[in-house]
DNA sequence: CATTGACGTCAACGCCTGTTGGCCTACAAT
DNA sequence: ATTGTAGGCCAACAGGCGTTGACGTCAATG
């Protein structure tokens, strides 16, 4: 072993370099072997060489560790503000958490994926920060739904006025939902009425 | 013309009733025109004879009336509420809004579709209820956000909490969101601190 | 030097896709 | 009864896809 030769791995890496920036610019469908093969400067074979077949190549790079930061150690008030501000960092920088986003609108398992992510990572982050720990599970939800919500607008569907914000206006935003819904009270989430009654 | 005969029409609508339906739930790049008509007990050839190919079918089939209600007579504080409760009922009863959604995931003409949408439709419904026009826009694409993270969570991604929620628990945490995004002052969104500052 | 084995290419397979044109059938009008 | 026409099916095309296997070609190893 030790690196045999010049490029081996190189190669491997460079195809996966590839395959993550059409996965997330043009979803699982669009994204054709033969095109990231192309890019790579390789022949369509060697991706099935290195990844065995398209599903995998796709596990292996959108493989994602969202590296939240250590919320508990956050002011509170603030946990929102940061946990926002870290998520438009991560989407702005690389593509990949919009890659599955985009696969999981039309597979399954995709979307599997993700909910595995939220739940692993967002839910086990903010869990300790709920004042009721029953109810944790939801509220990391909904705080998903709002970034993703973010996201696709931003990423995915440009809308304009999502895509002019800067990050510091998203966060302005979007941090004191995040807060709302981590902390409010969970029959009146807010001020005004409002019964929720499930019974 | 004058309706020759019994059928005809008829089949037009039955294929749009399926198209819709397996646009809805599988996307567009796996559903097949020959899927579509074998669901319809039809050749595929008479879906290009009613629709010509299989873009145009989507765009007849992806064609939404969001029909938002009202809102100049909705109570103030209300609003945020009604809306939401708006579309929720409407996804849950029909998914022609969540086949375009999965579309413009992955293909920039269906987004541009749903960029116009949202522009027309909720911007329009929105901007007189803001109390600065100069954000209305901006605004509404926060509420934008806001909504589709929902439909997202729940219809496409399938979060397990979001999905057990019922529409009236949806309604009551993001309602007071949706308000808040509408009313609050732009520069310090809600309570507490944080400048915005552009400049 | 001979051998091995990984890196890489080429050409092809089988499959599924959107799409087309020809043909059949049955009704409605003449 | 004949004709026109619209509804419908069948068979096939061309093209793109993921995937495969045989075939070169070097560098490192014995």
């Amino acid at each position: 072993m030790t690196e045999t030769r010049r490029s081996g791995a190189e190669t491997r890496e460079r195809i996966l370099a590839v395959a993550r920036e059409h996965f997330a610019q043009q979803g699982y469908d669009r994204t054709t072997i033969r095109s990231i093969a192309s890019a790579a400067q390789i022949d369509p074979s060697m991706v099935m060489r290195y990844f065995g077949n398209k599903e995998e190549l796709f596990k292996v790079a959108a493989s994602i560790d969202l590296a939240l930061p250590d919320l508990s150690a956050t002011p509170e008030g603030e946990v929102g503000r940061v946990m926002t501000a870290h998520f438009v960092r991560t989407w702005d920088s690389e593509g990949t958490l919009m890659a599955l986003l985009r696969r999981a609108a039309s597979d399954p398992q995709a979307a599997e994926q993700m909910r595995s992510i939220f739940a692993t990572q967002v839910a086990a982050a903010v869990a300790p920060l709920c004042p009721d720990p029953a109810q944790a599970a939801r509220r990391a939800a909904l705080v998903a739904t709002q970034l993703l919500g973010i996201a696709l607008g931003r990423y995915v569907l440009h809308l304009p006025p999502i895509v002019e914000m800067d990050p510091e206006e998203i966060v302005a935003w979007v941090g004191p939902t995040i807060d709302r819904y981590l902390t409010a009270d969970s029959a009146q989430p807010d001020q005004e009425s409002g019964r929720v009654g499930s019974s």
